[in-house]
RNA sequence: AGGGCUAUCGCCAAGCGGUAAGGCACAGGACUUUGACUCCUGCAUCCGCUGGUUCGAAUCCAGCUAGCCCUG
């Protein structure tokens, strides 16, 4: 039997698996990171520490936590606000798979002399004949949660375990009542996990260090800034201009109103600041134009929010950049498949043709068009037999 | 200064003597391990103001006020 170590949030699911793998024989040690405490005290749903340990506790198993602060600040909340400033939207929960859940679960498994991490999603890690590890949906699961899985390396797969593949949330909450776990009708967790008042545009605008006494160019998180504006733009290529400079004038601007334009360059009103919309937004416009009015286009460098009806936020392709494979070997420029797309952790992964561009990059093209495809949203492909890539969404065309 | 037109919910807008459609916006809820989308519900006892005609007016009449257009 292997020892475990089992990345416990403070809820049901996490505690049953850690209760399942300890049946099975394993050596199982429970892990909480602690990622994020606001100001109040109150910490992020994601590292309940006093519930993952009163369930481990419960369970009989060891427990640890371990202090991912500073890191989680670097890997998620910082890029965070920063992809919002530039005119994204981000996805925190795959950045902090990736960076914060499996890279400091697999440290802990280390430092405790552990052979495997565990997690509560609901879902398969799989090996498949190619020799490469992949995430599977879970036949039982009302919901896919492999769409927020597809950056996890090769290496991490190798080295995880997800018990719950076979188990309905129903059952696994009548588990946790069976054996008497206080989080057996904790509700299931929703919005960001350090956002429980679901204010995003409130949590950057708190967690901005705006610059003192007139100068701007220090509007900006502790540090992260500079890097993400390093990486090249990825909705206006050649804007000539780069570095610190641009980057923090554009920045600042994400908080200031602005203009709402129409597709011609009409101005229809005034926006609250960038940070405040994502594409294909619908609610909170404020603009009264007779019809549905979507947000169809970000531009951080004028400011500028394109207001478009629902076929302006159409599309019938999209480019994605760092295309991490998961099931299936890198593809090589100019190679093509054909695949199901999510672009989106909600809704139906779609046919598409994925055909590899220079520099991990991909080019998706739908079968039919797709709702608001979002820059800073993730693309996850699958085949039959689970995820077997995905990568950042750049832009939309067509 | 004269002539004409218009004034109905935050915006647009039906209504044409019988007791206020609709769309957008907005609010609340459902859904939801990201942002969104979607879905459901709510949203003018009152029709620029003041009088008048009528059993009865937002709808007809008069005056006033405001805006728009034309003329000098």
């Amino acid at each position: 039997m292997s020892k475990v170590v089992v990345g416990m949030s403070g809820g049901v699911d996490s505690a049953v698996a850690a209760y399942l793998l300890k049946e099975a024989g394993h050596e199982v040690i429970g892990v909480t990171l602690r990622t994020w405490e606001a100001d109040d005290g109150s910490l992020s749903r994601c590292c309940e520490i006093n519930d993952a340990q009163a369930s481990a506790w419960k369970i009989g198993i060891d427990f640890h936590s371990f202090n991912c602060l500073r890191e989680f600040r670097e890997k998620v909340t910082e890029p965070f606000i920063c992809d919002y400033i530039r005119g994204l939207t981000p996805n925190p929960c795959i950045e902090c798979n990736r960076y914060i859940k499996w890279e400091k679960l697999l440290h802990a498994a280390e430092v405790l002399g552990a052979d495997y991490v565990a997690t509560g999603h609901y879902a398969y890690v799989v090996k498949l004949p190619n020799g490469r590890f992949s995430v599977k949906r879970a036949k039982h699961a009302q919901k896919d949660q492999t769409y927020m899985l597809y950056k996890l390396s090769q290496e991490q797969l190798s080295k995880t375990l997800m018990p719950l593949g076979d188990y309905s949330k129903d059952e696994v909450r009548e588990i946790a009542r069976k054996i008497g776990l206080d989080v057996a009708e904790k509700p299931d967790s929703q919005e960001i996990c350090f956002v429980p008042d679901d204010d995003y545009a409130g949590f950057i605008m708190k967690n901005v260090h705006m610059g003192s006494e007139g100068d701007n160019s220090k509007c900006m998180p502790e540090n992260g800034l500079k890097k993400a504006f390093d990486d090249e733009k990825p909705t206006h290529e050649d804007s000539g201009v780069s570095g610190e400079k641009e980057a923090s004038a554009v920045e600042c601007r994400a908080f200031s109103a602005g203009n709402f334009v129409d597709t011609e360059g009409n101005i229809l009103g005034q926006h609250k600041g960038i940070i405040h919309y994502t594409v294909g937004q619908r609610r909170g416009l404020g603009l009264p134009l007779g019809y549905y009015a979507y947000v169809s286009e970000i531009r951080p460098d004028t400011n500028e929010v394109v207001v478009g009806k629902e076929d302006s936020i159409m599309h019938k392709s999209i480019i994605c950049r760092d295309v991490n494979y998961v099931g299936l070997p890198a593809m090589k420029s100019g190679e093509t498949a054909e695949l199901f797309v999510k672009i989106r952790y909600h809704h139906e992964a779609k046919l598409a043709v994925a055909e590899a561009l220079e520099e991990g990059r991909v080019k998706v093209i739908f079968e039919e068009a797709v709702r608001a495809p979002a820059p800073g949203q993730s693309a996850v492909f699958y085949d039959g037999d689970g995820c077997v890539a995905g990568g950042g969404i750049i832009e939309a065309a067509i």
